[in-house]
DNA sequence: CCTTGAGTTGAAGTGCACTTCAAGTTGCAG
DNA sequence: CTGCAACTTGAAGTGCACTTCAACTCAAGG
């Protein structure tokens, strides 16, 4: 049926065509080729660069975008049930990530009442929360006996 | 009075000192010397990393920070009423974040759903969320005509 | 005093997520 | 059939936020 050039993709979901190139070539997204070697999108493939969107935006690195869309079939477009599957998955990673943002929030605004943001009673940033603190030390801003 | 190392600000903070010597070089930060050169910490100082690292945390580029550290008093120890003012600041900027999030997994869910994902009915991101797009292309995904 | 762990510097290196470039090819409108 | 915008590639460049390295100096305990 009708396809897409990667101008038209890029144009459609607001991504650089450089950068979908960089996702085919980081294996997060797949293009058949006309004779003359040009990139061919399905419509389907936009719902591919919103989710990669999607999950960029709650602080996923491309990395395990690739490893979740790798559940994807590969075979045939995918259905909604196999995308319903994907999304509940990152749903939960959006509630974690509120959840962490929504005790930042609160934590912050117990320090702006007592105007310390000090962190030794407040604890700000709890170890658990793994996905805000990627690359970051061991250590977090927590217990420091005095101050 | 006591003063701390920035092997002590690394341990208390959980921030690398090359971390804290590049947030120096910044002009994120800023220590006395001893009279070998070696930097030498206030307690205070913990306060601003601890800004810095909630900063980050909501999206925020080291640039913009320093920006925003640049409006405390240089001269003397920020107070109670200082830190407040930013904190309060920042704290819409939380609030904002969470906002956004918010109506992201709210628009997933729904997404969830009808197992569409595919953006045009669910103009899932928004133009108006400046913090999350940082240097992503101008054009965001919506409304596209079909699929 | 002397040793040794902790600190100092500038320069270079890293990883991610792209973008830009140069040189060439393709595909559609006229 | 031609012209030109849009496509192709690999390689190199960019920006951010650091980290690592080498060569050196400092500070404090024994």
């Amino acid at each position: 049926m009708e396809t897409l050039t990667i101008g038209d993709m890029a144009a459609r979901s607001g991504v650089a065509a450089s950068a979908l190139r960089y996702y085919e070539r980081e294996g997060l997204l797949h293009a058949a080729r006309t004779g003359g070697n040009q990139r061919r999108y399905e419509r389907a493939d936009l719902r591919r660069i919103a989710f990669i969107k999607i999950a960029q935006q709650v602080g996923v690195s491309l990395e395990e975008i690739r490893e979740a869309l790798a559940e994807l079939p590969e075979n045939r477009t995918p259905t909604k049930a196999d995308w319903s599957r994907l999304s509940s998955r990152w749903r939960h990673r959006l509630d974690e990530r509120i959840a962490m943002m929504e005790r930042l929030r609160d934590q912050l605004t117990g320090c702006i009442g007592c105007g310390c943001l000090s962190l030794q009673r407040c604890n700000l940033i709890n170890p658990r929360d793994q996905l805000a603190t990627r690359g970051t030390g061991p250590q977090m801003i927590l217990n420091p006996p005095e101050d």
